[in-house]
DNA sequence: TTCATGTGTAAGTGAAGACTTACAGGCGGG
DNA sequence: CCCGCCTGTAAGTCTTCACTTACACATGAA
């Protein structure tokens, strides 16, 4: 993880919003509209957040067909630890110069 | 640490300019005009930048004289580790409606 | 006194992004 | 056909925040 792709992991966390869009989804995988309905929030502006969410790899969305032929997009959280500290930022520092050597090491 | 100070703390870190100001600070302590010759940054935005991560509780900052009877404000990187996963922000956000039970646990 | 260093703040500009309203569909069922 | 549910996206508004310029003030040295 370089300092941008930890910028935008952190950028994507820190919001509130989108914390709280994180913590509903802890309890199990949700289509958007019922998603936009719990939280209270606007559909449109629920996508922005979860296109947010998901590049930064915080969250993935799939595409699924319900069984009475409707269209809904699911959207579950992905696995995400990361350790904050001045090591870890100077650890992602280090990397952005590094270019990719080593065979695609571990997670990213 | 509540769901409050956790926002606080990574909307304070997930800011490119403030990435940078904690790794420069990392390597030593150093006072504001001096810190914003070497990010090239103006120092009003720089103060601006410092008094959010102070808020957060990432630097810490002290008006020191010098030798030679100048005011230096220097500043410092606070110590932090913070585990960012699924469980710290459920576990952040259970705190919230908690009344600081408890005397005065750990770490704030 | 004037110049160079520093701190601190006020006030304005500008860009980024959060948020809304409004639309384009598709499908199933009354 | 017209509702009800859903997915997408476009096009605005509006607020927040990043950033600049400019000032007031203090000190030590020339």
């Amino acid at each position: 993880m370089n300092s941008e792709e930890l910028l935008a992991f952190l950028a994507a966390v820190g919001h509130a919003q989108r914390l709280r869009i994180i913590k509903e989804l802890a309890s199990g995988t949700l289509y958007v509209s019922e998603l936009a309905r719990r939280l209270g929030v606007s559909r449109p502006l629920l996508y922005m957040h979860l296109e947010r969410l998901e590049k930064a790899g915080l969250v993935v969305g799939r595409l699924e067909l319900s069984d009475d032929g409707k269209a809904l997009k699911y959207f579950e959280l992905a696995p995400f630890d990361v350790q904050l500290n001045v090591d870890t930022i100077l650890a992602a520092a280090r990397q952005d110069g590094a270019s990719e050597t080593g065979q695609a090491g571990q997670a990213e």
